[in-house]
DNA sequence: TTGGTAAGTTGACGGTGTCAACCAGAGGCG
DNA sequence: CGCCTCTGGTTGACACCGTCAACTTACCAA
């Protein structure tokens, strides 16, 4: 038999996946539980199961369509923006939705998201973003310099987008609320980072002599192989 | 009376301590539990409590430690290199003990961390390693050209730990386990990393204009003040 | 000696994920 | 029509978990 709950048919599948919006929005992505989702549906605590096999997988498919959804908005604001730099509008609107639906945001970058081998097609939506942004570096002529090769393009679309991440995780980190920043301040944080986002490509590749100063070093210095998964030492 | 194991005397708070990091490094964060650190210490569930108030208690401290050892590695690291270049030398010391601890890096950077403003100890020295960055930076010449400011010092020691974390956590993600690169390709991405920092570094502050065309941009987009907690729309 | 406190103990409660078994209904099919 | 199988729901059980409460011991200070 059926619930009681409004959940008409068989569409218990959505109802899950929308209460565990819920959830998380109210108790965090720790706080999410497919017995706490069967309760808040009226629905016996195996009834989630015959959905998705397992906690993970339901947190995989809300974060699958937190990707989606971000990538759509990337998009769409891209596009319809008319402004010439291209690479500012779709800054901004990375920016813009990370401080519009920070929760959103926060989930998709959790480090304790489901593996990512584990879930493809979470990861095909997650890497759809990325793609949007290269495209976007692409079609610079930044990308048209005789200096600029798939390999460096590739590097610095990386950059970018870790710059701007890092920006907004401070932006919206729990620390904003104990050590709060002006208004102000957050606004030239952001346009620093936009501004220095432009000095990277604006400026000319490192020199052949700087970088091979830096490998050396790096060489030096940096181990090689296999890592150890050890805390202690 | 005490359990059978070696933890002689009262020392069962050090014991748990490095039972948990045994732990992690077994179960992942999340598999960290008190009764299961209680069991591998052979004493008795409720044990535990006597030293930490609660679960995240332990694992701030755990925390705690980790950024300290990250904090020492950097200083020592830094301090020892007779390198001209300081920055360099403390650019590649964060990279080079992320690398060789991505679980206690890892760790420091987790999502699921107990909230820092209810652990003050974990937060302080988790600020230790970005006052080394910013006393670094301080150091350099760069520090002393007239168009750079505290905030511009502070903005831009910002986007430096940004980009070197973001870094690591690319070359220490699991998506490495999957798709992994090459030794050449890694080091470039390294090296080219640090160089871009040079290039921020040494490029010249935006121009009025520029910054103001951005600002703008920004004013217009950006959403201001508080910020919507939930997962729809 | 006494009394209080710190550091252990056992026990219980409510929460979790998940396996197993059962059951009702719907649809295909002889 | 009758049967049979598959889907989506059910209850029940198990082994975990964090944490509160109450009890016991050992020690140390007055």
């Amino acid at each position: 038999m059926r619930g009681i709950m409004s959940t008409s048919r068989t569409n218990l599948r959505e109802a899950c996946l929308s209460e565990a919006i819920r959830t998380i929005e109210k108790d965090g992505i720790e706080g999410l539980s497919l017995r706490k989702v069967a309760r808040r549906l009226g629905v016996s605590h195996q009834a989630p199961y015959k959905h998705f096999a397992s906690r993970e997988h339901l947190l995989a498919e809300v974060v699958a369509d937190a990707f989606a959804d971000f990538a759509v908005f990337l998009d769409k604001r891209t596009r319809s923006s008319r402004t010439e730099d291209e690479l500012l509008a779709m800054g901004l609107a990375y920016i813009e939705f990370a401080l519009k639906h920070p929760l959103k945001y926060r989930l998709m970058f959790s480090t304790t998201l489901p593996d990512r081998s584990e879930h493809p097609v979470m990861l095909e939506k997650a890497e759809r973003s990325y793609l949007l942004l290269k495209d976007c570096l692409s079609g610079l002529e930044y990308a048209h310099r005789p200096d600029i090769d798939e390999a460096m393009l590739e590097r610095d679309a990386m950059l970018i987008l870790t710059l701007v991440h890092g920006l907004v995780t401070a932006l919206t980190s729990d620390a904003m609320d104990t050590m709060p920043i002006s208004e102000q301040a957050r606004e030239s944080a952001i346009a620093h980072t936009l501004a220095r986002i432009g000095t990277i490509l604006g400026g000319s590749v490192p020199t052949e002599p700087e970088m091979e100063r830096i490998s050396e070093a790096v060489r030096d210095r940096i181990p090689t192989g296999a890592v150890t998964l050890n805390l202690r030492d």
